[in-house]
This record gives structure tokens, sequence and C-alpha cells, in this order.
DNA sequence: GTAGGGTTAG
């Protein structure tokens, strides 16, 4: 009984073991594809590639698949490329499926050539291979190529998919692009995609980089579902479209409503404070940052020295900038613009030395523009020629573009040397632009050249008439040499071309509220003391010498009625404001989105000298310190 | 397998 037992048991076990044996050969020698699969899950990419050249004929599609989903995850190139040429060689004829991951492992390693190597090589083609492809175009910035293929793809009759509208989209930002994404758009309304998060948000940015912010409004109101990159897109328009008091206010109501944000987020509501100069906001979004510990902190320091620059505080923007363990040239350019804004430009040329010294990040365009800008901005007209005469000597391996020219003009016209820079000019490799002669025409207001500034003004009234503010600083020319026959030629010119001109507006941060006054604003709650608040300025400033600058008056009015226009120009409106709501000796803090004129510029001087005020004064190209009278612009801007 | 938003200058 016991060894029948004994047998049963044997006999058992044998077979239990023969079982094991099997399970265990099969764990041994694996068959080739799961031994393939395992190496790649460990990482062993170089050990599947050992293999793949060994049991080469083993490969067929599952082998290649692992090893090739392996590649594109990694990124690895060379890898890819010994697994493209091991078909090759073998004569396997891949399928759709394989020749799109090939598509996609050169596409991302940025080998846009291979890629559409691989494409064009393909028997068919389906809407995955289209969109990667698109995809590829796409990201490398090669638009056009990206639209015209999504059109061959239409006419091959392959439908798109969210993907591929998706993909699309950010192709379609110029004006010619913008006429296929408006067509596109009504194809995403057939394919009912049109409330598809991700087409969406590609869609709204869309309209909003093509300045049509209502319609991505509309787009974004239509979203069924939002997430963080749909809302920021959305904020981000607002901020590049200079909406920024809409930017600022949408972030606030989605942060009510539950909307996460990242660092992306944080730029973009950064941008649209730096462009509000929201002091105390800027603080507070700060703070908020830095409670969130966010991934590439490098973009959001950027942006923070950025907004403090643009807010007037640079003692923080330096401080930021110290701080970074790490700087992009971006670091290094929103510093050096700051201070050039600032008109410090020995700052700048110290940070210039500072950057070439440390030689980790190469100077760019922008660097050069904040460099000369800043020598101009700070009266160091020599040193900054020097310094563009290093850049035709190619010092830093950069060669000057037509607004480093430009600067050339600003530094030559604000040294008084007009004459040379019209020969400067008329040498250059660049045709001048508006902006060129505008800034010669505002030297030779300041220099009362009228010889030159009469001829500079006709040039820029032919290609730019539409801009009123060169009638007017021709018209101070032509005012101050008592020339009032050309005034008033200037005026009825001005007429006939209808010339529209963007409407002033000054605004000040009080208590993280903004103040925003435009040209006779009667809108303002505190409107009718403000007003009252103007007047009594003007007949004290009057009484210590101010006199108004009747010239910066275009309009065919009386003189009386001019004055009256003049004390209604927004930044005395807000500067009045400013006194009524401070408390004595604070200094005041004004922006204004245009570039101040002549007589709201001596106004403020005044108004810091009889109230001892300091008074800061963003406007649209530089900042003004005035202090007892004086302004850091040295009456130049 | 393929997809969307961002920082400086003008």
């Amino acid at each position: 009984m016991l060894e029948k037992l004994k047998q049963t048991a044997f006999i058992a076990l044998s077979f239990k073991n023969s079982s094991f044996s099997r399970q265990l050969s099969q764990l041994t020698f694996p068959p080739f594809q799961s031994k393939l699969k395992a190496l790649c899950s460990n990482g062993q990419l170089h050990q599947a590639l050992l293999e793949m050249a060994v049991e080469g004929l083993e490969m067929k599609f599952e082998g290649y698949d692992t090893i090739l989903n392996e590649c594109v995850n990694r990124k690895a190139l060379r890898e890819g490329q010994r697994v493209h040429t091991h078909m090759i060689k073998t004569q396997y004829l891949p399928p759709v499926y394989l020749r799109t991951r090939l598509l996609i492992l050169y596409s991302k390693c940025d080998c846009l050539v291979d890629a559409r190597y691989v494409f064009d090589e393909m028997p068919e083609r389906n809407v995955v291979s289209w969109t990667a492809m698109i995809s590829g175009y796409s990201q490398k910035g090669v638009p056009l190529e990206a639209l015209n293929l999504f059109v061959q793809m239409l006419r091959s009759g392959t439908e798109p998919n969210e993907f591929t509208f998706a993909t699309i989209l950010p192709s379609c930002t110029d004006d010619y692009g913008f006429n296929y994404g408006r067509q596109i758009h009504s194809l995403i309304i057939r394919y009912n995609y049109d409330s598809h998060v991700f087409v969406g948000s590609s869609l709204l940015d869309m309209y909003a980089k093509a300045g049509k912010i209502h319609e991505a409004r509309t787009v974004f109101d239509s979203l069924t579902q939002r997430d963080v990159v749909s809302c920021t897109a959305m904020i981000a328009g607002y901020a590049q479209q200079g909406c920024d008091e809409e930017a600022v206010e949408l972030f606030r109501r989605l942060l009510k409503e539950g909307m996460n944000s990242n660092y992306v987020t944080y730029a973009s509501l950064l941008t649209a404070l730096s462009g509000l100069a929201a002091l105390d906001q800027g603080k507070q979004v700060h703070n908020h940052i830095l409670r969130q510990e966010l991934p590439s902190y490098v973009v959001l320091q950027n942006s923070m020295i950025d907004m403090y620059a643009k807010c007037g505080n640079l003692i923080y923007a330096r401080r930021v900038f110290d701080s970074m363990p790490e700087r992009t040239v971006i670091s290094w350019n929103a510093m050096l613009v700051g201070y050039s804004k600032h008109g410090m430009g020995s700052k700048v040329l110290e940070l210039f030395q500072m950057m070439r010294a440390e030689g980790y990040v190469k100077p760019d365009s922008v660097t050069f523009l904040a460099v000369l800008s800043g020598c101009s901005h700070g009266g160091m007209e020599d040193t900054g020629l020097e310094i563009f005469d290093e850049m035709v000597a190619e010092k830093d391996g950069f060669q000057p573009n037509i607004e480093h020219y430009g600067c050339v003009v600003d530094l030559l016209g604000r040294s008084g040397r007009l004459e040379k820079a019209l020969k400067f000019i008329d040498e250059m490799p660049y045709k001048p632009t508006a902006a060129i002669w505008g800034s010669l025409l505002g030297a030779c207001r300041v220099h009362s050249n009228i010889d030159v500034g009469e001829y500079v003004g006709r040039q820029l009234l032919e290609i730019e008439p539409e801009n009123a503010g060169n009638y007017v600083i021709l018209s101070n020319l032509y005012a101050s040499a008592g020339r009032w026959e050309e005034v008033r030629n200037l005026r009825e010119l001005m007429k006939e071309k209808a010339v529209t001109k963007e409407p002033g507006r000054s605004w000040m941060e009080l208590d993280q509220t903004l103040h925003t006054f435009h040209a006779s604003d009667r809108s303002h709650p505190r409107k009718d003391e403000v007003h009252m608040k103007v007047k009594e300025l003007a007949v004290r400033l009057k009484e210590a010498g101010y006199e108004p600058d009747l010239s910066c008056v275009l309009y065919d009015v009386e003189e009386e009625q001019k004055e009256k226009i003049l004390l209604g120009h927004s930044e005395k409106l807000a500067l009045a404001f400013g006194l009524l709501s401070t408390s004595e000796g604070t200094p005041l803090r004004v922006m204004k989105n245009l570039r101040i004129c002549v007589d709201c510029h001596n106004f403020a001087k005044f108004i810091s000298k009889l109230y001892g005020r300091k008074v800061s004064l963003r406007d649209k190209n530089r900042f003004h310190h005035i202090k007892g009278g004086v302004c850091s612009c040295g009456d130049y801007w």
C-alpha cells in the first residue's frame, strides 16, 4: 500500500517536474520576440540591437515594432538607423505601421529629410502617417510645407482626425496661413471637432495670433471641456494682443473656478502684468509662484525679471537675475533691456561686459539692440558707435541687421550729428524704415534742425502717412521755428489723409487697483475732483514758469481751446489723481500707452519740483525718472 | 503610432 502510494507520488512528481522543466526551458530559451521585449523594457537597447544582428531573420513585425518603439521613446537616432538598414539588408518590406514609426523617429530626431524620404517611399499612407509628417514640418517651423501636405492629404481622400487638426492649426499663423485657417475651421465644424479641447486650443490660439481676439474668445467659450492648455492659450492670447486687463481678469476668474496653472500660465500672466506695470499684483504673483515649486523655473524667472523691470523696480529685477542658478540669453536680454529703458547706460555696459566675460551665453540680435539703445538712452553715444563697429567686425560672430542700423541713426541723431545720420542712412545696406526716419525726426526736433527735419519729415510722411505722431513731431519742429504757415499746411494734410491715432491712455496702480484715464476722460468715479485738480495745478505751475506748448495740439481751434485740450491729456489726469490720492512725498508712478508729449513731460517736471515728488513715468519707449524738475532722459526721448 | 498654450527685442 505504502509502495503504491510512493509510486503514485513519484509519477505525480515526475509529471509535475516535466511540466516545470518545460516552463523552465521556455524561460531559459525564450522565443526571440519575448527576449527582445524583455531587453527593451530593461533599457538594454544595445543588447537588443546585437540580438537583431545575430537573429536577423527572426525579426519580423513584432521584433521591429518592439525595437523601433524603444528608439522613438529614447529619440535614439543612430540605433533607429541601424534598424532601418537592417530592414533593407534583410529585404524586409515593412507595413504602413512600421514605416510610420520610422517616419516619426526621424521627425522627432530633427531629420526631416529622412522622414520625408520614408514618407515618399510609402506604398500607402493612413491618417497617422500623414499627421506625423505634417507635425514634423509644423514643429520644424516650415508652415508652408505643412499646409501643402495637409491639402495633398485631403486630395488623396484620407480623412483628417482630431490629431491632424490640432497639428495643422499652429501652421496657420501668418496672413497667408490664416486664410487657410479660416477654411480649416469650417472643415473642423463639419467634422464635429470644434469643441474638442486640443483642436479648440489650437484654434483659439490661431485666432488670437491673427489679432482676432473676439473670435478666439468665442472658440474658448464654446469648448465643452477646458484644461490648463486651453485656458493658458486664451490668457496668453490676450497678453500677446496687449489686452492685459482682460488677461488678468480671465486668470482671476478661472482661478476661482478651480483652473490648474503651470509655468506657461504664469509666464503669460506676468507678461500681462508687465504691460500694466502692476507692481503690487506682480509681487503677489511672484510669491504665489515661489510657493508652487514649478518646473522650468528659468522661463518664469525670465518673465519675472521683465515684469519687475517694466514695473520700474530694477532692484528686484536684478535680485531675481542674480539668484538664478542658470541663465539663458533671454535672462540677460531682459535685464539689459530693463537697464536700457531706464536710461542706465553704464549698467547696460557693465552687464554686457559680464556676459562677454562669462562666455557661457552668446549675445544675440536682441542683446545688441538692448546694448545699442541702452547707450543711446544713457547718453553714451560714442561707446554705442564703437560697439556697432565691433559688430560689423563680427567680434561676437554676429552681423548687424536693419534694427541695429536704426540704433546707430538714433545714436548719431541724439548726439546732434544729424547730417552724418543722413549720410549713414544713405549708405547703409538696407532701405530705411518709418521707424528709422521717425527717430531721426525726433532728433531734429530736439536739436531744432529745421533743414534736415523738413527733409526727414517729408520722407516719413510719404511712407507712413497714417501715423498721427509723425505730424505732431514735424508740427512741433515748424512751430519752434515760428513757421506757422507750415503748421497749418500740415494740419490740412493730416485731415486729408484721415489720420487715425491710437487713443492716449494713462494709468496708475493704487492698492492693487488700476486707475485708468483717457484724454479728456469723464468716466473715472472721481472725475470732477481730478479735473478741478488739473485746473488748479495749471494755475500754480504757470506761476512757477510753466508755459503750455500749444504746438502739441494739431486741431484747428482757438488758442484757449488748445490749452484746454492739452490739460485733458491723460497723463496729466493721472498725475492729478496721484497727487489727490497719495500722501505727501509718495513717489508717483504713471504709465502711458503712447509716447509722452513735450507738454506733458514739462508738466511732470514742474510737478516734481513744486510738490517735491519723484515722478516715474513709463511711456511706450522708456522710463522717465523725474526728480526736482530734472528728467533722467535728459529731455531726449 | 500622430495633437494644442510660454519668457527678451520691435
